[in-house]
DNA sequence: TCTGGGGTCCTAGGACCC
DNA sequence: TCTGGGGTCCTAGGACCC
């Protein structure tokens, strides 16, 4: 999808249709802490983009529409057009909430060729979504991804059978996926500005010079790639992280962020009918150092009170910098479906577990009926 | 100039096992 | 008294992607 949030933006507002609009953090008159999570098309001839700071964003167009980001929205707005995607083949990659792998092969026969298919789910997320995507067309994914970005907004780039190395030479190596800030810097020190320029370096310079991932980009670099169009997966990790609106070093704060933080990935887990096998803490501080600390559970969990309790000792076990906290996350990991674990034996006989699990399914309960922040811990109610 | 929040995957050293 | 080689798991950090 084009400039996928703004764009929804704008099709929601008509007022900010024709208008620089910039989804993403509060710009709080150029104060602002987050960056740029989408900019529409108007947006980006201020020179504005995603992952830029929002006080830069700011200062670059300050009458710009800043809007903040309604993920729940957009991920509506997803399920709709991956419902599109699955009239065409099973075989869909969601690669974030706007993008997706479609292998067609064995769609072919019903439906045409691969550009007809494409054509038809460009025209009918259009009329469905009043959205524009663009569509690129290869053998692979890599060289298809790369042909989406190429003309967008609203592009359709097919590039033929055996045309993928040709097609990529001219471009910057920046383009090849995997290669970011710095191992661009790294193959521009070896004389590398394109694609074809790395291409046409035996392989075995770039495995020696990058490793594995060398051989990989010089693999990328012919247009070759084995990878296969994969649909979704369980997810690997579960977490939330958050960044104060200053800088603290409030003991009490911070102990409510990482309960506010457990809350909330606690009932992802439990949404999501999975448990966490290792919890990890992140610290960011002042100076924009960030640590972690993690641990593997001796038994998995879903339960608030359990992953705040292990957060806390992963807290007390950063060395004490004097420095104060920037952003502050918790993320489960090794994560385990609930059916068929053994799990819920282990927990009949732990009366405080079994307690502490009915007081949850309460809490849930409330939450499904009068929403959101309808209950809460009585140490978060001053907070929001 | 200031650097979000959601993720994935890889590396590297140490503990531990056979 | 000195110490191989294969492997797995755990933890911390980093690069990268959208």
């Amino acid at each position: 999808m084009d400039a996928f949030y703004a764009s929804v933006e704008q099709r929601d507002h008509p007022a900010c249709r024709g208008r620089p609009v910039i989804v993403g953090a509060d710009p709080h008159g150029g104060r602002g802490r987050g960056v740029v999570s989408a900019a529409s098309y108007e947006a980006r001839t201020f020179g504005i983009h995603s992952a830029l700071p929002i006080s830069q964003a700011y200062r670059r167009c300050p009458e710009g529409v800043f809007l903040p980001v309604r993920m729940s929205h957009y991920q509506a707005v997803s399920a709709q057009i991956f419902q599109i995607f699955g009239r065409y083949t099973d075989l869909v990659e969601p690669l974030s909430l706007d993008e997706a792998f479609l292998d067609v092969t064995g769609s072919l026969r019903l439906f045409g060729s691969a550009e007809a298919i494409g054509r038809r789910i460009q025209a009918e997320i259009l009329t469905e979504t009043e959205l524009r995507a663009s569509v690129g067309i290869a053998t692979n994914k890599f060289v298809a991804k790369v042909a989406s970005d190429l003309r967008k907004p609203n592009g359709f780039v097919v590039v033929p059978p055996g045309q993928a190395a040709h097609f990529l030479q001219p471009l910057p190596i920046e383009r090849l996926w995997g290669v970011g800030p710095k191992t661009a810097g790294r193959l521009r020190q070896m004389g590398l500005m394109t694609i074809g320029e790395l291409a046409a370096r035996p392989q075995l310079e770039l495995a020696a010079a990058l490793g594995p991932l060398g051989a990989h980009l010089w693999d990328l670099a012919q247009g070759i790639d084995v990878r296969e169009v994969i649909p979704e997966e369980p997810a690997q990790s579960v977490g939330a992280e958050t960044t104060f609106p200053e800088d603290t070093a409030d003991p009490v704060r911070i102990r409510q962020t990482v309960l506010a933080l457990s809350e909330g990935v606690a009932r992802r887990l439990r949404v999501e009918a999975i448990q966490a096998g290792a919890l990890t803490l992140k610290l960011r501080d002042e100076t924009f150092q960030t640590q972690t600390r993690s641990v593997s559970l001796s038994e998995p969990t879903d339960q608030s009170q359990d992953i705040y309790r292990t957060a806390l000792m992963l807290l007390e076990r950063l060395p004490f910098s004097g420095r104060k906290v920037r952003l502050l996350g918790v993320t489960a990991s090794r994560l385990s479906d609930l059916m068929g674990s053994g799990q819920q034996l282990s927990l009949e006989i732990n009366p405080a577990g079994a307690k502490q699990r009915r007081l949850t399914e309460a809490v849930d309960r409330i939450h499904a009926r009068f929403g959101k922040g309808a209950i809460r811990p009585a140490s978060l109610l001053a907070s929001s």
